[in-house]
DNA sequence: CGAGGGTTTGAAGTGCATCAAATAGTGTGG
DNA sequence: CCACACTATTTGATGCACTTCAAACCCTCG
């Protein structure tokens, strides 16, 4: 699959909402500590359990985390694109990731000690504040996706994954690109790709929207939301919970 | 149902961890607005989406966190014992109750203002870090409850809820009382009713367990071990992860 | 053009939900 | 202390959603 196309820009760490209030010293002493690599697909970063001695920001590409149980069933947590981070909560978590990471696509990752981190938070009361904003705002996606888990169904799980995808502002019609191949869309919605596919259908069947490939043609948000929103306690323009790095 | 014992004793808010690093002059503040009231069964202490301007705690009883959608559907968040807090995450979301709360024991309350809480967060840096590591034990808990849902089956599920109760350090014979109606655990555990009483029947005939009313007797924790820690990624003894306040 | 992975389709099985009804358990008033 | 009322729990029968295993199809890329 080829790399989406807001994926070939490169990511800045200073574009990460968390540090919004730190100053030069704090993204100096970063800068003197971080380390650039490139990966290929496939190649596993951290496993669950490892001690965490570094976060992960992700400059261009796509990570998956994820859980692995004694018997092999797969857990994913999220799949985060160019621009976020991972690993910094093991500041609080005993020194081990509470999650195993993995690059899904080709991806440039820049690690840093997460010492600078804890650091800052401790010295710097308004990073301790934005930690906590982002940890609430995870906090929320997190309750949603339990809700979402026991509550919806696969073609409605779909339709609102597509929805909060889209620009939910935009009336007319709507074009959506799934951003990664279907299996992980379907892994990411804890279902099987096999599933995921007659899902879709189903799907396609009930609101009237057009598939090909990856891309999805629909007249108007509306079909997707009287068919998913009904099953969600959210209220339907719920973009806002999408980014764990919002601007404020 | 009769309370359980461990909730005859009334708790005090000096008992809360998160509050661990916070003075007197705190504790008098809320203490100066503090409002406790008697609420019976059934009795909604406010809904998902209503203004957030109090946190509570619980001084005796249970409280049921629930989010509802416009079909009707329910999907519990949590269940919570007396000693715990609940509404105070409002202080980053937009001054809105991400759940709705309701009684579910005949439960005493007393309730706060939540400005004193942000005000404390703000300028004592050890309370912004005590809440921080307060959201990423719960962030912890949250992630297992995903992974759960969606590897572990119903009799699974039910196995490892019971290893939480239980004394994960006793090496023999165990004794599990259930905290509250068996209805109540389904719910929690995400199942219907139905599905609760077949899957507890199953996991008894697996295990060998003995299973009268709420109380469930077990030679050792090891066949319960053996039958739902192989479908978790987090190691046996997890009982860590249970307390939401626990001692550092 | 052929290889290989991603995706779809088919057939069959499993687990949980649902609806309905029986049973057990608890609290009440006589 | 017993009978009744009411609720919690269990059991039975059935249906649907999702999974699993298998095979076909399709797309991309060398």
């Amino acid at each position: 699959m080829k790399t989406p196309a807001h994926n070939l820009e490169d990511k800045d760490i200073h574009e990460i909402s968390l540090f919004k209030n730190c100053d030069k010293s704090f993204f100096d002493s970063l800068a003197a500590q971080a380390q650039e690599q490139k990966y290929e697909k496939g190649k596993i970063i951290f496993i669950h359990g490892d001690d965490a001695q570094r976060f992960y920001f992700i400059k261009s590409g796509w990570i998956k985390l994820f859980r692995e149980t004694l018997d092999g069933a797969q857990a994913v947590v999220d799949i985060l694109p160019a621009g976020q981070i991972f690993g910094e909560t093991s500041i609080f978590e005993d020194q081990a990731y509470p999650y195993s990471a993995e690059v899904v696509e080709p991806t440039t990752l820049v690690s840093m000690p997460i010492s600078i981190l804890r650091k800052e938070i401790e010295d710097n009361n308004k990073m301790a504040y934005s930690m906590l904003s982002s940890m609430a705002r995870y906090r929320r996606q997190q309750d949603r996706e339990i809700e979402h888990r026991s509550i919806q169904n696969a073609p409605q799980r779909i339709g609102c994954f597509l929805l909060r995808l889209a620009d939910q502002e935009e009336a007319g019609p709507v074009s959506i690109h799934l951003p990664y191949d279907k299996t992980l869309v379907a892994s990411r919605l804890g279902m099987q790709p096999e599933t995921f596919s007659r899902a879709l259908a189903k799907l396609r069947d009930a609101t009237g929207m057009k598939v090909k490939g990856a891309t999805i043609e629909l007249q108007s948000l509306d079909q997707l939301v009287n068919f998913s929103c009904a099953a969600c306690s959210s209220e339907f323009p719920c973009k806002d919970l999408l980014p764990p790095e919002a601007p404020e």
